[in-house]
DNA sequence: CTGCGGTCCTGAAGGC
DNA sequence: TGCCTTCAGGACCGCA
């Protein structure tokens, strides 16, 4: 699902293609995930494009944003040529590697005839427009605010299990549970764990595990497992699914001590570890 | 503060 | 074959 690393992953791509590009269309086919009037930004030039946490900001010359979240199956689509925007990729789930797809809600129509096509099967992601960036709560794990300190602070008063914590996007921003397992895997750490009973170290070494665990998803553009929908704008898949430590290796032996990981649940998702070298 | 359950939505997987 | 039920999951909300 997209988390940090494919948002991150989406937003370099967009900048690379979309900068100085001049907005003449908005088509919204699902009212619910659109807030805001869009007329607002017809007519004005993409000049920057930023994201906080999940979150991806479209900034308009006129100073107004339009955000971008895309929950858990959403897809942002880039055309070069909206009447022929066909992709080297099949859609995953939509059966066509033509858009505009059953699963398409916005499309947005650039003045060169290029298109964004905003895809979700599951319908939660949403676009906002407003006249400042969607900023998440919690820090930006990517950001030099996101300190060893940072996470000390951020964890030493709470008892709730860690893994929920790091989920937490009023606390840190961007984390989502593929990096979460992944983290605490590579830090040797129990995602149950209360939270404030970390020790200095092992707050340290789970800061350390976070950057890496984020660095290596962004590496690989992120993760496009079979069963998740995220893609990028070209329709290429992520390969962080094929690194995966903990998340979703439940089953498979740990690559450290051999022990089968296991499969909990934490705060009502998924959670993957192992039993013997995580404490 | 904390956890729990419900809500949004839909395809996949499992049961019979 | 096919219908029916259950489930996952990010963020949010109400409730105990």
């Amino acid at each position: 699902m997209p988390e940090l690393p494919e948002v991150e992953s989406i937003r370099m791509y967009l900048d690379a293609h979309l900068i100085g590009k001049k907005l003449i269309d908005i088509e919204i086919r699902e009212p619910k995930m659109f807030f805001g009037n869009p007329k607002k930004i017809i007519g004005e030039k993409i000049v920057q494009i930023l994201r906080s946490g999940k979150v991806v900001n479209l900034q308009f010359e006129n100073n107004k944003y339009l955000s971008t979240h895309l929950k858990l199956s959403g897809q942002i689509l880039y055309a070069p040529d909206k009447q022929h925007a066909v992709f080297a990729n099949p859609i995953p789930r939509a059966n066509t590697d033509t858009m505009p797809g059953k699963t398409t809600h916005i499309i947005l129509t650039f003045d060169d005839n290029s298109a964004l096509f905003f895809n979700d099967m599951r319908k939660f992601g949403w676009m906002k427009l407003g006249d400042k960036p969607e900023h998440a709560k919690g820090t930006d794990v990517l950001s030099p605010e996101f300190t060893e300190e940072y996470l000390r602070k951020a964890i030493s008063k709470t008892a709730r299990p860690i893994k929920v914590v790091l989920m937490d996007q009023e606390k840190m921003a961007g984390i989502g549970n593929i990096y979460a397992n992944d983290a605490l895997y590579l830090a040797k750490i129990h995602p149950a764990r209360k939270a404030n009973s970390l020790t200095p170290d092992e707050i340290n070494t789970l800061h350390q595990a976070i950057l890496d665990s984020i660095h290596e998803g962004l590496q690989y553009k992120g993760s496009s497992a079979q069963d998740e929908l995220y893609i990028m704008p070209d329709s290429s898949k992520g390969e962080y699914q094929h690194h995966f430590k903990a998340y979703h290796q439940h089953g498979k032996p740990c690559k450290r001590c051999g022990t089968l990981l296991v499969r909990i649940e934490l705060g009502g998702r998924g959670t993957f570890f192992c039993p013997t070298c995580q404490k």
